[in-house]
Parts: C-alpha cells; structure tokens; sequence
DNA sequence: TTTTAATTGAAAATAATTTTCAATTACAAA
DNA sequence: TTTGTAATTGAAAATTATTTTCAATTAAAA
C-alpha cells in the first residue's frame, strides 16, 4: 500500500531509476496534505509558492507518475476528471463533497454478489471497477443548514 | 425513462420550447444505434455522414442538451471522460469493454447497505453515485483466447 | 403563409495538454 | 568528495479540445 511519503516514494523511484527531485517533491507535497482534490492548475500554483522554478509541463508528468505508481489518483466528477487526489488505500474508492470538492477514501465495497450477477447475465468479464460517491461533507451540511432548505 | 426514439424526444423538447432540428436529429441517430461510446469527434464525423452541413460546435451542443435530458451519458474510463453513450435506463450505470469500447447499461446495484455504513462511518450525506464496471465484452474475449495469453 | 425565437455553422478565441530540445540535476560509481 | 551519465527539467511552440461570437437560417406556433 504506497503512501505519500517521500522516504517510501523514493525507494519506489529507485528501483526504475528515477529521481526524486525537487520539482516531484513540490508536487508531491501539495497532494500529500490535500484533503480535496485538485486540478492541474491548482497544483500547479501552490507548488509554485513553494519552488518558484517549476513548471506546469513538470506538473502534470509529475501527475501521469504518480499516478502510475498508484500515489494519487483521478477523481470523477459529472463534470469531468480533470483534477486528483492522493489514493492512501490501494482500492481508491472515493467519497466526494459537491460543495467543496474535499475527498475521502474508503475501501470496503461488496460488489462481489453484483460482479457474479453480472457476468452471468452479460457474458462479460468484469476486471476492474469504479466506484464514487457525491454528496456533502460534515462541515458542509453545517454550514448550510438542513438539505432542501433555503432552494438558490 | 427517456429512449431515443425522435417521437419521445420531440415532445420533450416541446415542453421546453426547443426544436428537432435535422443537426440534432443526425447526432441522435448516431447514438441511438451506438454499442459502444463515442467522442464528440467521432459522432461529428458519422453524423456529417448522413447530414454533410453538420458543424462540429452543434455536435457539442447536442451533446450537452442530450445529457441535460438524460438521452446520453458521459462515460468515465481510466483515461479520460470524453465519450458519450446512450442512456436506456435512468440509473446509468456501465459495463465498458476495455478492448473494443462496447457498452451495456445495467440498472440493479444493491449500494444501500454500503451507503449507510459509509454515512455512519464519516459523516457524509451522499446523494449519487457513480458506478461502472471495465472488463472485456463476450466477443472481445472470443477473439483473443483466454485470460492472460498472449501477453502484449 | 407569416412571424419569431431558437438554432445553426464558420471563424475566432480560449483553454488544456503535449512535444521538442538544450540546459540542468540527482545520484551511482569511482 | 568529484565525476560521468542518464533522467529530468522548464520555456516555447505545437497540438488538441472546447467555447464564444455573430450574422444567417430554420422549425414550428400563430
């Protein structure tokens, strides 16, 4: 189970003979004390307050890396998925907050009666799967008071 | 539950004093006897088939009022979120062959239990979810052999 | 028909992402 | 330590995807 932590990052990085610069490092460390998910851009200019010389080409194949290695991970939203967020489980399921964009992961999901039901009626061969769920986070619901209140 | 039948359609744009234009028509059409999901490119180059005066910004533009109706629905894959798909039934979720793009939409997904738990769990009010499944479709595997041969 | 608001497509504008390439840097080996 | 070298970098250019603008056209209500 990878984490964010540098230490473990670049034993990671070693074994395919890659560096852990300073420019990863920037990037790493916004992602790791993120608690919502973030865009390109975002990374990008918070990165950048902290090692003014990076770059937004760095940026996103800092992105595709990291990625690659399972430290962070895409986030889906009906929008689109153009933003990440660190993945601390190995599953990366993820639970997202539609007013302020924070995500939490969780792991456990008992999909396995759904998958067996699937396959049997569909002839497919179910390999991987994604799973999100959308709603409001604690501090959200109580900032704006009860759901359905106060439409617009 | 929406189909893509034009009749259906047609009342439904009404409604909202819109038209059935022959653009819209010619997009729809496309969708409507796709088995696989598409981009916006690629309905735009097989509808400009069928109706040569076709511009590329219309097809963008269905795109969206069609996902606004519930007609489509944009399909997630690891990659990306940049292709659409019919939207037989109201709930949407998918089964994405990974080999030739075909989907199939399924509707039963037992998640109650699991959102309770993970609304308990973290405090989260979730109100949607999004659920879909990637593996190979029945011909796909048919075509290359079983699992796990024929490596790249 | 006639009228009118909705819609269109071409072109331009914008935004997002990738490629190119010479300069720099992390790190293994001496 | 220094040194050699492959990996990495950032700026700029190129590419791709998407949106906006706007005058002309069209579907459908009257």
């Amino acid at each position: 189970m990878p984490t964010l932590e540098s230490t473990t990052l670049r034993a990671r990085l070693k074994q395919n003979h890659r560096k852990l610069t300073r420019a990863r490092q920037a990037v790493l460390d916004i992602l790791a004390t993120a608690d919502r998910h973030l865009t390109p851009a975002e990374i990008y200019r918070q990165a950048k307050a902290a090692y003014p010389h990076l770059g937004l080409t760095t940026v996103y194949r800092t992105l595709d890396l990291l990625t690659e290695l399972g430290y962070i991970q895409r986030v889906h939203t009906t929008e689109g998925c153009h933003s990440y967020a660190p993945s601390a489980q190995a599953h990366g399921h993820q639970l997202i907050c539609a007013v302020c964009g924070r995500t939490e992961e969780f792991s456990e999901c008992d999909l396995a009666a759904l998958i067996q039901t699937l396959q049997h009626k569909t002839g497919f061969e179910i390999n991987v799967h994604m799973l999100e769920f959308v709603g409001r986070c604690p501090a959200c619901q109580a900032k704006r008071g009860a759901r359905k209140r106060g439409r617009k």
